[in-house]
Order: structure tokens, then sequence, then C-alpha cells
DNA sequence: CTGTTAGCGCTTTCAC
DNA sequence: GTGAAAGCGCTAACAG
């Protein structure tokens, strides 16, 4: 209701005097204008509350100072997480971010990409849906992909098959012999990622762990807890937070007590992995690293991709082997 | 590695050898040029690869076809769910989506509206931090918050109020009489309107809730469910699905049965409240029908603000009073 | 039906 | 140090 139209840089050069050039140079400390101008000019736009246009500059030099950002779903967690991390270095850059939701679809994928650069974007940062592939070549801004060390044109990515070991020589460790892995999506190069380092470290261990695949949900691994055989195992790793939770739910439910019959691990550090009971032993990725490093890729600050570090995280939903007895009060 | 730099209107002009005018009235069916005309054009342009300068057209109309979503913390449940509703909702229309996070935090939600404007969003849809307002008045595009019935210059939202009595009559139904109410935040609206809710029925039933406050999340329900004294109640509704779920987890691992011992509710219906366990009774919100109302307000449709009704949900999570095996029968 | 013309608000040579 | 002028790519009058 206040606003009639915002007031342009033209407004201020004509009530100061001045001519629009010296007014772009003097807002911006680009050109050589004297420093009582400067002032005078600085003044004279906050009094008019002059705001740049947005549109006319992005014309003007090609840049629009807005990133996209394309996830998988936003709805699934750790998107969010990850989302909220990029958000918070792009600002710090003064950027911008677009956001787009391929809805697990590689079509739409496609779509936003084409989208957000017929919007202008700068600079794209792509995690790809399950099972597709980002072809940069025919993109014409910079794109960062995080997704795995083994991602065609990867940039950023936790190392999840470090993760993966770790999980698998935790396990090892506390004596565990008989390990049933809740793979996750066959087709996600991430949870292949995470299981082949599990796998590795139990070969050179001499143990066969079982594989089951399922999708990377609560929901899956329910299911998984409600009809898995589970007496032949002691431990088991889950490639998804997700599934270890709602597997976790199932199995209790069932009257195995965890970690005393069955250790368990998940993967991500969900932020529900800690709260559940027992809370979960899992793998912290550093979302913010991650999230930073793709950033400075897009805007060319560096060329290299990286692989960033994860954490295992112990907590109570892993315990050492125990020989069977007998001992617990815990009604269920 | 294929665009030079992406052609523009007149390229398309001057192969044909019309005018720019003509190119830019055929390629969207504006201005009256001849069928035969524009089928070349259009075939020039695919040809060409020819995608329409945003920033340009922007620039020349005054309107971005963005709009600005923020939110008070997208690492939050819920807010996720909401931003994909709104993105659906927008993509549909063609606008894309500029989405901003206040982090809980007043100041920041004050800098990313001014921010979003200064870029051109040419509307604007906030779901305002706890305790803030938003002063439409300042503000020099269409607002839609988001939030709750009584919150000033609300334009859409899920009737929270009648949830709250929804859950309070499905509670009173079983028979329960002794309630605990785990209000939320104080200075929510929003966990306000849904605790008024509940004690609204309640005291026409002439039962007298006992309350207790707590940020609306599952840590914080957790604590709850350790410390609080339990023994006096027979249900609990929680005014978030956070809130409950992580009371749940640590009231279950004190030996309380849930819904035996104690009927539990929560509100909103995240994903994690059906597949938690017991599976949670809860108030289901419309987001989906919450987003569009928004949208459609922002772009002009409609100029009413609209209340949604919710839906009770009803799980394993809550069960008839059981018969008190110690003497109580206050017959009603 | 189609072309001409005039900018939107800004940045950027290039003169002075 | 400062100004004049030329557009960025597009759309919106208004002519023809």
């Amino acid at each position: 209701m206040t606003e009639a139209r915002p007031s342009s840089i033209r407004e201020i050069a004509v009530t100061l005097g001045v001519s629009t050039a010296t007014v772009s140079n003097a807002l911006r400390g680009k050109g050589r204008v004297s420093p009582a101008l400067i002032e005078q000019i600085r003044l004279e736009a906050d009094r008019l509350g002059y705001v740049p246009d947005h549109a006319a500059r992005a014309l003007r030099t090609g840049k629009s100072n807005t990133i996209g950002l394309l996830v998988p779903n936003i709805g699934q967690p750790l998107f969010p997480a990850f989302a909220q991390a990029i958000e918070r270095a792009a600002k710090q850059r003064g950027l911008a971010v677009l956001i787009g939701d391929s809805q697990g679809d590689a079509g739409q994928q496609d779509f936003e990409i084409r989208n957000m650069i017929a919007r202008g974007v700068d600079a794209l940062i792509v995690i790809p849906t399950r099972g597709t592939t980002v072809i940069q070549e025919s993109i014409s801004v910079p794109v960062a992909v995080i997704d795995s060390a083994v991602t065609a044109g990867n940039v950023a990515a936790s190392d999840h098959r470090e993760g993966g070991r770790k999980i698998a020589r935790h396990l090892l460790a506390l004596g565990h012999e008989k390990l049933l892995i809740l793979a996750g999506p066959e087709n996600s190069l991430v949870a292949r990622e995470r299981v082949e380092g599990m796998r590795e470290v139990c070969f050179s261990a001499n143990v066969e762990p079982t594989l089951k695949h399922s999708d990377a949900t609560f929901e899956a691994g329910n299911v998984l807890g409600r009809e898995l055989g589970l007496t032949r195992f002691t431990a088991c790793a889950a490639a998804y937070d997700a599934i270890a939770i709602g597997f976790a739910l199932a199995v209790r439910e069932r009257g195995f007590r965890i970690p005393e019959d069955l250790s368990l691990t998940g993967f991500d550090d969900l932020m529900w992995a800690q709260i559940v009971s027992p809370p979960l032993t899992t793998i912290r990725q550093d979302l913010e690293a991650v999230a930073v490093h793709a950033l400075s890729f897009v805007v060319g600050e560096t060329d290299t991709s990286r692989i960033f570090p994860t954490d295992l995280v112990v907590r109570q939903s892993t315990a050492r082997l125990s020989v069977p007895s007998r001992g617990d009060e815990n009604a269920e």
C-alpha cells in the first residue's frame, strides 16, 4: 500500500544532478567516484529506499545470483537437511536458491534442469534421483552432482563405501559373524557403495553376509522386520536409517530385543536415529561440508571433486555378541 | 560444449526476415500472426534451440513468474511436506519457487522477505516463525500467510481448533477423563489453537485437563515422557506428532503400555505417525488444499482466506478406557 | 497481418 | 572524477 513503484538509479541521479553511471559506480564501489559524492549518493539511496532491480541487473550482466537445487524428493528425510545446508551456504555468498523436486522421476529431473536453466540460474546443484544420470555436457551452466564417489560427474559426496566399512568393522569387532545386510534399492549407487564397503570388510574376515534389497523407506524396513527369518542372524546392518528404524519397530514387536538378541545399525544419522529406542548406531555424513564444497565448485572456486569422511556414531543398538543367557525384566 | 550463447528472438527474426515483434507474438500466441508464419517461426525456434531469456522478459513485463516461499525451518518435519505441496502447485502454474529458511529467527524472516522482494518475486508465501508477525502493509507484493485462523493476515490454514476438538471428543468418547495435554510451545498460535479446541470440549464435559508446555520436538516429547508423573492420567493428547512420538518411546521404556495403560494422540500425521509403534491416532491436515489456496490467493484468483477441515485418523495408540481395577466409578 | 519504435533499469566502455 | 551513450532481450503501443 505504501510503495508506489520502487525508485530507480535514475531517480537518484536526477535528484542529485549526477549521471546514472556515477550512481551505479558509487553504489557498488566500482568506478572512481569521490568519497563525498559516494556518501551523498548512499544517503539519497536509503532515503528513497532504493533497491536495485534484480531483473535489470541480470539482463545486463548475464548473472542472476541464483542457483538451482534439485532434490529427488524433499519429503524424504535427509534431503531437507541437505537443502538447508545448501541454502545456508548460498545465502552466505549472496545467492538465492531455486528449489526443484524431481519426485523420484527421471523425466521430471530433466525437465527441472531445463526449466531452471531457462530461468537463468547461474549454476545447478543436483542430487540425482536413483538410477539416473546427469549428462553435464548438455548443460550450459556449471553443475555439481552430489551422489556417490562412483557417480559419473560427482563433485561432492560422503565416503559411503568407507562408511560401510566402518559399520562392518564395528560389528565384527563386537564378535558378530552372522550378518544380515538390509541393502536398500539395487539401483542406488549410494546404497551400493555402502553395501560394498560392508561386504569388503566381511569378506576379508571370511564372513559371508546375507543381503536383502528394498526401498530406502521406513515402510520397507518395517515389512522386512515383520517377514524375515531372524534366528540365523546376530546383527543387522541397514543401508539407511529409515530402513533400520522401520525394521527395529517390527522386530521388537515380534519379541526380539535390540541389541540383546540382535544388534542393528543404520546409515545417515537422521534426527530420528538418536531418539528412537534404542538409539541407533549409525554413520553420520557431514552434510555441511558436502554442501559447501558443491557450492564452491559451481561458483568456480575449485575444480576438484571431493569425497568427505563420515563418522561412526555408536549408540545403544549394537552390543557385543553375548553367549545365550537368561536375565532381563524387560516386558514387551 | 554445444551452446555458444543462447539464441535470441532477434536471431530468429533475422534468419526468417521478419520482425522481432512478430516472432514474439507468434511464439506466445499473443498477437495476430498468420498460422503459416507461426509454424515457420516455431520450427526455426526449435532448430536454434531458442529459450526465452527470463531476465529480459522479467525486466520488460515486471513479472518474474517466481514466488518466494519462507518456512521457519525446513529441517523440521511437516515443512518439507508443505514445501513440496506448494512447489507442486506452483509448477502447475508455471511458477518457480525461491525457498528461504528463517531458521526460527524473526530477524532472518524479515531479512528473507526483503531479500526475496528485491529479487523480484511476484508473490510471497510465508509460514511465520513462532511468535512473529508478518506486517503485510509493508510488503509490496501479494503475501499469503499460512498459520492459524487467528493469525493476523492468515490466508490459508487448517482448522487447528476443530482438530483439537476432534481429538478431545475422541478421547472423551473412549471414556477418558484424566487427560494430559502436551501443549507445545506457548507462543505458537497454531499450538494454542489446537489446545484451545481440546480444552473447549473438555470443559463442556466437565473435564479439567492438565497442560504441559514444551518445544514442538521429538526430543522435548522424549524428555517429558521420561520425567512426568503418569499414573494420574489415562490419556495424553499432544499438540504435535513429534512430541507424541518422543513421548511414546520414553514412556514405553518406563514400562507403560500404549494404549493399554495410556492412550496417546498426536497432531499432523507425519510420515512417522503411521509407522511408529503403536501407530498413532492423530489429525491429518490437507496440506495440498492449503497450498493450493495460498497460491490461488497470491496470484489473485481469490481474495478470501480459507480455513480447511482436518481429519481424525484413528490408529492403535488410543483405546477405550479399561475398567479400573481400583475403585473408581464415576458413572456419567 | 506484420513492422517500427520505444523503452524496462541497469552496467559499461569511452570520452571529457 | 564524472557524464553520455549504447545496449542486454524482450514486449507493448501504434502504424502501416
